[in-house]
DNA sequence: TTGTAGGCGTTATCAC
DNA sequence: GTGATAACGCCTACAA
């Protein structure tokens, strides 16, 4: 048997004063006297109240919930699982629920969020080159803030990871330990079409021409990988060995042919993936923090300035990797 | 500029129809005239009207909304992204949202989405033996699901894979498969506590004894797989060897050691965790699939059932594990 | 078959 | 410092 929930007005009665002074005495926007504001307080907690979330959107036109859009996850997913568990928790620090939007919903789910009332502001993730739905964000005129930086974005925050310093970061690296040439594996001279791709591989080309290290891209397609890990060293040479996606199945199959214990001939530095579970023994290699939860705090922290600060405008913000050593 | 959007008012005045017309045109619950329908449905597509979320729940008392309790994820984890994006998505097709509920804000957190009336409904995934957000679910009245089977539950509805079947399964496998015996990590032994794992070792143990199996379990603690890898076949002996958790772990350890060539004294069955972002070579390890979609979306469908047939009781489902084959 | 009107529980503008 | 009161946009009896 469900019992119906108490309003403003069974507070109100209980502690003896109006509704709206309930009311006031919620959101602050009225100075209210001690021993009233206290009397209504005690009624509220002995109820048990909470304001009626559909007539607070109703009136104020504020939902209180942020759409988040993510992206079809393919297969396991597990990265996607840290930004959204961030966010989530991050919201609700300033008072916000998240509603998931998924990608496939397309530009469709995005006008019905928006024009229903549900999301008073939205968090994008993995937008594509294109976006379909942008379009709905932007005619929206709500306040967004997308993880990941596209191409170009005057009118919504970005808060992303800043990939060319990554690159310059790898590099320097690798030079410090001693290594003439630098592998690239997880495919990132064939999807330099994408930003975050396209950013990195320009710092690690800066740096790298720089330093005088060789750099070799696509060095192991993830495909051949078990037959080519050997191959990947030279001798009388340190080589460095990093990438960001395609982690696990590199390791696994250099694992597979013994390639993972000369150390005096390979160096290997990762980002991107959690390597605990696929074995202890990698926790000493040094990892690029990708800085997933500050990301996602950091986006929620700069949508809630957007709605919340008066005449706040958008704005970049990268963040900077860092080692991560075993 | 964000510009109001239209209401079913304006919708009334462009179709010459009074504003309750319209209302009824979208909820369907009182015959109209094809004539007037056609001019309201006509108006809303030129208005693209979508009716406020707001004033329908204060009105209705229905949010529309599903919370989702979603558990902590620790570190990365892509199960839980498979679960939520399924959810979601059959979710979309009732004409419901997902909110998201994070562990952290524990039974608070629930009692708040149940006074405000934000949330309509609750799916909750990943309870503990005696958790404390399961009294303010049940004190709210609200229907729920629960993904995963508690010890007792007789308030809610369960949809759970099917452990107890998933044990018989994999020796029924490892018999067919002329083993002698079977090796069980991801430490099953310990976690019996769990009632997932109970019921997996339960059907393992009645089929076993039935079949004359042997049983190891905790053969390969985690932390000394690489250890232990080798030792894990005798000679003259075919071993069978089955796991949910920690599969990416063993299967590294194994490579790394070469134990994985010998398929005459090993036969590898899995389950849990997707391989293939660990190496395309595992593609051919049997797998059983814990139908995580499957579970996702008949959590939607029972809770939809919960919510639109009137009278409905809550009731337990639990889904067949199935061979998936390289 | 359609229109009129009351009220869901808030917020915020008037008054005092 | 506090109390009435008018919306917010929709649903749904009650009339016609």
């Amino acid at each position: 048997m469900r019992k119906k929930a108490p309003t403003s007005q069974d507070v109100a009665r209980l502690a003896g004063v109006s509704q709206s002074t309930v009311s006031y005495v919620l959101t602050g926007s009225r100075p209210i006297s001690e021993a009233t504001r206290a009397r209504v307080e005690d009624a509220i907690e002995k109820l048990g109240y909470h304001p009626n979330s559909g007539a607070r959107t109703l009136r104020s036109q504020r939902s209180g919930v942020i759409g988040l859009m993510v992206p079809e996850a393919e297969s396991d997913d597990g990265v996607l699982m840290v930004f959204i568990g961030a966010i989530a928790r991050e919201a609700r620090r300033y008072g916000y629920d998240i509603l998931l939007v998924t990608a496939q919903e397309g530009a469709q789910g995005i006008r019905r969020v928006v024009r229903t009332g549900v999301c008073e502001a939205l968090i994008l993730m993995e937008l594509g080159r294109h976006d379909e739905r942008v379009a709905p964000v932007i005619e929206s005129g709500l306040p967004f803030v997308t993880i990941g930086k596209p191409d170009e974005f005057p009118q919504g925050s970005v808060v992303d990871l800043d990939f060319e310093m990554l690159g310059g970061m790898i590099v320097e690296r690798a030079v410090e330990e001693q290594c003439d040439r630098l592998l690239l594996f997880g495919e990132p001279g064939r999807k330099r079409s994408r930003n975050d791709v396209a950013r990195f591989l320009a710092g690690v080309e800066d740096a790298a021409s720089e330093e005088g290290l060789e750099v070799v891209l696509d060095a192991v397609p993830l495909a051949d990988v078990p037959d080519q890990a050997l191959r990947l060293t030279l001798p009388n040479q340190r080589t460095a060995l990093f990438g960001i996606t395609g982690v696990r199945q590199v390791l696994f199959a250099m694992a597979a042919t013994g390639a993972l214990v000369d150390d005096t001939r390979l160096f290997i530095a990762l980002s991107g993936e959690d390597l605990v579970d696929v074995s202890p023994l990698l926790a000493s290699v040094p990892q690029l923090d990708p800085r997933r939860i500050e990301i996602s705090e950091l986006a929620v922290q700069e949508l809630v300035r957007l709605l919340q600060v008066e005449g706040a405008g958008p704005r970049v913000t990268l963040v900077e990797p860092r080692w991560l050593e075993g």
